[in-house]
RNA sequence: GGCUCCAUCGUUUAGCGGCCUAGGACGCUGCCCUCUCACGGCAGUAGCGCGGGUUCAAAUCCCGCUGGAGUCACCA
């Protein structure tokens, strides 16, 4: 009766190795990336090691472009990693589609120590013998086949079968020690002995994880709860490879929380937020959507949310990640990239906006200086405002156009008073004489023109003004963006406001 | 169905036996600031699923129930 003598890990400190190994289907989820951060969030915290690995043992899901698209997402996000396709390290290939012969050498150590053992039986004649033993289907196969005699399998080879290859499961309670959720037990019998290779020779993914993991020495698996009830048979192909001298002990397994969309339900690949890219598109900046995401299972402190990568980074404790699962709320995560955003620097912002702006057509692919003047003197006027980075070319637009290119939209209009005519031609006749075209001189001027002399509300006042200077009902403050236009775009502007009425 | 996990405001999270008449944040509402919109400030809204224990004391520990989720592949 086999039964589990493998060793725990206990590393801890720099002998930490965690890993993300994604499978590269299509394009990353939101769930995924913060499995990646939190596990890099570990090796950062404790000084470890994290690994980057690949999945792709399934040909016909997999595909080069998800490959791409997995390392443009973590390169864009910032999660670096010290061993893994790309960078390299001591245990390549990171790519499990090149590593056929290494599995190949450990299916044969684990077929000499006894504990992989040959199966013909296909799934239907599993089900017809359950069927026949008023055995309950679900139960699923019998190990009928654990110890067939030579002249059996003879009997199946001439038949022209091939077997597949199944672990011999120990007849024991498996029990573990989850990292966040305490102690989990499994009663033996919970699963039969189950297929690690194909007839034909080609390893799944049950056996070739543990197997990597056991390669690469990876001392925590945190990842998915999904995984979770395939734990025990992890745990069990672990110690065979700890027999068979392949391992040298079995990781501690952290199981995090699923991110949920809307109703009761997984994220759904299918579901537009969990796509990180659509985010990025509309402008998530790293900082924020990673902030975002590490909420989610995962507290810094009581009363603040509002953090930078290195401060998850020096607090990040994996025993303190809440296992129930999180809801991904985009309202949230919209306020703290807001949030992240403002606390960009006027340089930074305006290099990370530049993109949007171009692919908005707003600014040209080579900016002219006119264009970086006008982008300089905006951008901390625009910071403030704006909760995703694609929210910025429809808010600064105006100000790149030409004067008579300038479209007066709808719903500025609506909302215009009656004498609206009347109040931007005493603008410009206020404003006309101006000599120093500053901030301050253009609002003092109006406001005695409109404000003191007129008698109007500066609601009312400044409504007409800001529609004819941008076309828009709400733009960044009026007078300051009146500085920049300049003194002739800004008359001409009023001036074709009040010829159009 | 078997096995496993989960259960605090609408959402997220703090809480790990007394600091809790349960704290923060997002959202929502109102007010202030104000040239619009934001930012900022102030105030308000709203929660321990139910039932038993244990204890001087339970959101916190135990049991049961209920509800939700995951998993039971020759997918990953």
């Amino acid at each position: 009766m086999t039964q589990i003598t493998a060793p725990t890990t206990a590393a801890s400190g720099t002998d930490v190795r965690v890993r993300f190994c994604p499978s590269p289907t299509g394009t990353p989820h939101v769930g995924l990336i913060r499995t990646a951060l939190f596990n890099w969030a570990y090796a950062r915290r404790t000084g470890g090691k994290f690994i980057f690995r690949i999945e792709d043992t399934d040909a016909n899901r997999d595909s080069e472009e998800s490959y791409d698209q997995l390392v443009e997402a973590l390169r864009w996000l910032g999660i670096d990693w010290d061993e893994g396709v790309d960078t390299g390290g001591p245990h390549e290939p990171y790519r499990q589609s090149l590593r056929g012969e290494i599995y190949q050498e450990v299916i044969q150590k684990l077929l000499a120590s006894g504990h992989l053992y040959e199966s013909f039986l296909t799934g239907e004649e599993i089900e017809a013998r359950n069927i026949a033993n008023s055995r309950a289907v679900q139960l699923g196969y019998d190990n009928s086949e654990r110890d067939l005699s030579e002249d059996d399998k003879a009997a199946y080879l001439a038949e022209g079968r091939q077997p597949a290859l199944r672990l011999r499961v120990p007849d024991q309670d498996i029990t573990f020690e989850d990292l966040v959720r305490g102690e989990i037990t499994f009663p033996a019998g919970s699963f039969p002995d189950f297929v690690v290779v194909r007839p034909g020779g080609a390893p799944l993914y049950t056996l070739v994880n543990p197997v990597d993991d056991a390669l690469m020495g990876v001392t925590h698996v945190l990842r998915g709860e999904d995984l979770l009830s395939s734990t025990p048979r992890q745990i069990a192909l672990y110690n065979a490879l700890f027999e068979s001298g392949v391992a040298e002990f079995i990781p501690r397994f952290g199981h995090l929380p699923f991110v949920m969309g809307e109703g009761n339900k997984k994220l759904s690949k299918r579901n537009p937020e969990s796509n990180l890219f659509l985010h990025r598109d509309r402008g998530f900046i790293p900082e924020g959507l990673l902030n975002y995401l590490s909420l989610l299972g995962w507290s810094i402190s009581a009363d603040r949310d509002i953090f930078s990568l290195q401060e998850l980074c020096e607090n990040f404790d994996i025993g303190q990640v809440n296992p129930n699962p999180a809801r991904f709320d985009l309202k949230k995560a919209e306020s703290i990239n807001a949030s992240h955003i403002r606390l960009l620097s006027d340089e930074d912002f305006i290099e990370r906006t530049l993109a949007y702006l171009q692919s908005a057509g707003v600014v040209s692919g080579q900016p002219t200086e006119r264009e970086v003047q006008i982008l300089a003197a905006v951008a901390p006027l625009t910071k403030e405002r704006v909760i995703v980075l694609g929210d910025v070319p429809a808010m600064v637009a105006f100000l790149f156009v030409e004067d008579d290119a300038l479209i007066i939209e709808e719903d500025a209009l609506k909302q215009l008073p009656e004498n609206s005519n009347e109040i931007v031609r005493n603008a410009m006749t206020a404003l006309l004489d101006l000599q120093e075209w500053t901030t301050e001189n253009i609002q003092s001027a109006l406001s005695q023109a409109l404000v003191e002399t007129m008698g109007e509300k500066p609601r009312n006042a400044f409504g007409p003004v800001r529609t004819a200077i941008s076309g828009r009902r709400v733009t960044p403050p009026l007078f300051e963006c009146m500085e920049i236009l300049g003194k002739d775009s800004s008359l001409a502007r009023l001036e074709s406001f009040v010829q159009s009425r």
